[in-house]
DNA sequence: CGAGTCGTTGAACGGAATCAATCGTCGTGG
DNA sequence: CCACGACGATTGATTCCGTTCAACGACTCG
């Protein structure tokens, strides 16, 4: 969800805090009462939850610029565990305040919704991307994905290293098949772009 | 999202309509104007976008109890194609009657909310899955997920083929590691439960 | 200038997909 | 009522391709 969408609509006549973390450092428990929503300004939170014997495990990873605990304004005590995984920043929402936003007025939770049918939204087509096994294909479909109808140009804003990650593919695979595409005259790259020449890989 | 949920808060004082599609009928179109939102009850809807030389890609399909375009209630035209891709049973909701009950009072704008985050959370969580690339580890992981860290028991209510999918693993795949977890004393599989023996593969 | 990271290519391995075949069950219609 | 077809569940054999390990150049940043 992006951050700034998210900070114009809770940080609304209010203070938010901004506090930072340690690789390890809890942000919060499972069981805790549930009392923020949080977003990651820099670094990254796992999120994972207790399951039979002790054991964790990971429900997530939220990178800087995603909000996580948002289904806690709806729940009386966090279901997991979250932690720094890497020295953070991160964003702290007074769920009480946060809830009065949102009863404030509807324009102010169709806000809210949106954001959240958008992230549905988002999380579902990643999702039907992995789909796809063969790691040209699913570039090749998330390219097409990310360009406009009108303009086959696609921006890349982000290291390659880290979309190979958002695609699940080893980096490695990712600049292979990168490459093999661009061999074959159906993509173009050049420095921050990708250039989309044929909307088919045959 | 569950459908019965979506059904409570939606169908409230209000006219439902249940429509029934052939495979490749259509149930709306992108650029069409946004006038309701819909669930399936029976069969499964392709989301699918239009992107450049006419060419779709799939977005995400919708499977029995699933409800989708929620996010067109924010937007005033659908951005993707909606086709039954077998005989469906649809729920359609109509728009502005659903922002009525939206608007109508906090109560039912937070279920809807909470739904969303509830939702969010589900996908994200999914999509973690499957970032484990071992078919074992994966499968292994979703039980102790589905399970509740009192009750190492799981309540299988779908084809085990579905979970497979929902896993992203090939059917054969799938049985096979579940065979071998089972052989190896890690669960014990029932009827319709999966018991799991010891929190870890090792 | 060195440490760290991104981007890139090569080689080898392993494991999941795929193709194939069988069995059981359930529903259906002749 | 039984034959048949459809589908889920299961196991075997084979293939293929994405991961992994490895090594290197380019670049940035302190």
């Amino acid at each position: 969800m992006k951050i700034k969408l998210l900070d114009d609509l809770f940080s609304k006549s209010a203070p938010m805090e901004r506090r930072d973390y340690e690789a390890g450092d809890p942000v919060f428990s499972q069981g805790d009462r549930a009392l923020n929503i949080f977003a990651v300004v820099e670094g990254q939170v796992k999120l994972e939850r207790y399951t039979i014997e002790g054991r964790s495990v990971l429900l997530h990873a939220a990178d800087a610029g995603e909000s996580f605990a948002e289904a806690s304004l709806f729940s009386d005590v966090y279901h997991c565990n979250a932690i720094a995984a890497m020295p953070s920043r991160i964003n702290i929402y007074p769920k009480d305040h946060v809830l009065g936003i949102l009863r404030a007025g509807p324009e102010n939770a169709e806000m809210f919704m949106a954001l959240l049918a958008s992230q549905v939204r988002v999380l579902r087509t990643r999702l039907e991307l992995r789909n796809i096994l063969s790691a040209k294909e699913r570039i090749f479909r998330y390219l097409l994905l990310a360009a406009s109808p009108e303009n086959p140009e696609v921006l890349i804003s982000v290291p390659l290293k880290q979309l190979a990650t958002e695609l699940g593919l080893a980096h490695e695979t990712f600049y292979r098949e990168l490459a093999s595409l661009e061999k074959d005259g159906i993509i173009e790259r050049n420095d921050k772009t990708i250039k989309i020449l044929r909307a088919s890989i045959i």
